[in-house]
DNA sequence: CTTGACGTTGACGTAAACGTAAAGCACTAT
DNA sequence: ATAGTGCTTTACGTTTACGTCAACGTCAAG
């Protein structure tokens, strides 16, 4: 039998390319928390699947107390129907706030083909003469 | 006849939901040259336009100094061949990168997606009982 | 047993993106 | 003439997100 994998400090490091130093910032800022053994800091599937979400937040420019409070939503008690009608209501705030990137990405992207475009016509004017 | 539209720093700033020292701040960093009339600063239709890429930018998370380099993209003179496939180049690079969040935007609204059908299937269950 | 390799906790430093006075000019309105 | 409104520069303050030592614990290898 195979107990769960854990990794150390350095591994989920090197694995998502960050500095010890950024693992343990987030560490301070409540985002995720390892397991100790000792003075030394485990980390579990669950830490991996936080950090990724944390990494994929950033990319989309939520500063890290934000994130928080999102990935934490995932995690949050959702036994009473007053506690789920607040997490429902959470979700809908989030998915405004990203279909206004979303939006923002695919207008950025459509604009970037447009130029492209303009220039490639330019090139195409010097090779004709 | 109806000459050319300009604003001042407070309407610009109004209009874009920004505070003027944020304005005076991208001013400052070259991502904005309004011109001037003695001493005071006046804004044109492009100062407009480049005010309006530049929030979609940092909606984007992408750092300040990375936006100018994007937009003066925008007016970086194409006469000559090399210069032309120099932006080009430049093209592709921001466009692998809006690829990359166009992804992780689609990404983040499908797990909020399943993330609310479960808890509504939850709450669900509540009524049912 | 001591030397690395890796880990730990402070604690101070820094870059980015503005905020926030302070102090002064310019024009208009009373 | 003076008071008010809006714009200006200068300059220090603040927050976020880490970087960068310093100083020390721990455990396996030589």
């Amino acid at each position: 039998m195979t107990s769960a994998p854990t990794w150390t400090i350095a591994e989920v490091a090197q694995e998502f390319d960050v500095t010890h130093r950024t693992v343990r910032h987030y560490e301070d800022l409540g985002l995720i928390t390892p397991e100790r053994r000792g003075t030394q800091r485990v980390y579990h599937r669950r830490d991996r699947t936080r950090l990724g979400l944390i990494l994929r937040g950033k990319r989309l420019g939520f500063p890290l107390e934000e994130i928080r409070t999102i990935i934490d939503l995932f995690d949050a008690p959702r036994g009473r129907r007053t506690q789920l009608e607040y997490v429902l209501g959470q979700i809908d705030e989030r998915r405004t706030d990203l279909e206004q990137r979303l939006r923002d990405v695919q207008d950025a992207i459509a604009e970037l083909g447009e130029f492209e475009q303009r220039c490639r016509d330019d090139l195409g004017r010097l090779d004709h003469v």
